[in-house]
DNA sequence: TGTGACGCAAAAGTAGTACTTTTAATTCCT
DNA sequence: AGGAATTAAAAGTACTACTTTTGCGTCACA
């Protein structure tokens, strides 16, 4: 029970990657490629394949006549999707999504002002109608659809800041909220502030009012850091 | 002439990885794992074990009875810090100082922020020391000596945040300083405005003043796009 | 003429083996 | 005790043989 596995690589991959992030291997821990062939029943070739790509990643280094070991989370490339959805599934989730968010409160603030000033016409539209429909599933239970839209409109906004760097942060915002919405609460309906305040950003964007749309969703943001507050110390 | 290449593996990623971000295989190439066998004069093993990490970076896509693609650049892992390097070491490279640089104007004064609530008292002296440095050097064209306490000031402030993601863009702020002494100017000396901002900064952060903290980081981040709006339209 | 089933072949995926190179650790000599 | 030579363990590389997937062309059928 690890991950569906197409491709023995995929397979092989995701277990070590999930196990070393969760800290099931302290750093420092020495790993032996035919140790590890052995032990997933695949050849050393699928064992070295995966080794390079956690090497790539920082989680491992790989030395001569001394094995594979495993790096501190210092070294670890923390921005790789992959490792933070591995960390995501984890132990530390919680101080994950804490890293997460603080970095989100610093990025979406100034990607929305970048967006005042970037978007399409299309990409206009497009927000009005995420924040429209955030308020149309913001009562009575809808989470899930509430929480598309909510993603949908994050992602908009950094994409439309025409900054690359703010755009791949897409796949993290929409893993925060979804962590937010699925692992606690889950009950409440979502905070008619902040969908208030999703819908001016909207429109802040739409007038092209970059200090605007800047300040508005800082507001999101320090909304989002109370929120983390009140759920874990 | 490449790269250095200790391990063949790393001279033919170095390589490969230079010439996709380079743009030098338009995203759609096909290339095949035994033609580039051939050509680099290696071992198919030791090329998928390259395609492997191209692929963990999303620069390439490997598929059976077609090939190993290339991505386009919007899937890019553009935070992988190796990938950061190649960038800047090719064509788009301003394209890459920019993206970086708005990246770290909304990055660090939250970051100095956080800083001036978490640092250490050891941070705290490590940060005046550094800004002192910064004084030291910023006149008589010592524009080597400036770059490495001005590195070493913005790696303080970051890992002093106390947050993880933001610790781990002292490699990427690292890049944008060198590259901003290194490529233009080298003759100018600092801007003493911005060497006073960062004194101040330090002040600031061991005086726990936080707001002040991000103020002034943001006065520093403003004049550091500006520089860059002079520079390259 | 269009459409779907069928089968071929190309390319990646996997396995296994043999060999090379680096290097930590041990031994041995002074 | 300290330093040089030796050893062996582990990764690195090469090669070869085989499996699996799958895009594409072919052909039959409606």
């Amino acid at each position: 029970m690890t991950t569906p596995a197409q491709g023995l690589h995929s397979h092989v991959l995701a277990t070590l990657g999930l196990a070393i992030t969760a800290g099931e291997y302290p750093p420092g821990t020495v790993l032996r490629t035919d140790e590890l062939a052995q032990r997933f029943d695949v050849s050393r070739t699928v064992i070295r394949e995966v080794v390079r790509v956690l090497e790539s990643m920082h989680l491992v280094e790989s030395r001569r006549r001394v094995g594979v070991t495993v790096l501190p989370t210092v070294s670890w490339n923390v921005y790789d999707p992959q490792v933070i959805r591995w960390r995501l599934a984890g132990a530390d989730r919680p101080r994950q999504l804490r890293s997460l968010t603080v970095l989100r409160s610093a990025v979406e603030p100034v990607a929305a002002g970048l967006a005042a000033l970037n978007a399409t016409p299309e990409q206009c539209r497009e927000l009005t109608e995420q924040a429209l429909g955030m308020v149309a599933t913001s009562r009575g239970r809808r989470l899930e659809e509430y929480l598309v839209h909510d993603v949908a409109f994050h992602r908009v906004v950094l994409n439309a800041s025409g900054n690359e760097m703010f755009a791949r942060l897409g796949d993290v915002v929409a893993e925060v909220l979804a962590g937010r919405t699925h692992h606690h609460v889950m009950f409440e309906d979502p905070d008619p502030a902040a969908v208030t305040l999703h819908v001016q950003v909207a429109e802040a964007v739409r007038e092209r009012d970059a200090a605007r749309a800047e300040e508005l969703t800082r507001q999101i943001a320090v909304g989002a850091l109370q929120e983390l507050d009140v759920l874990a110390p």
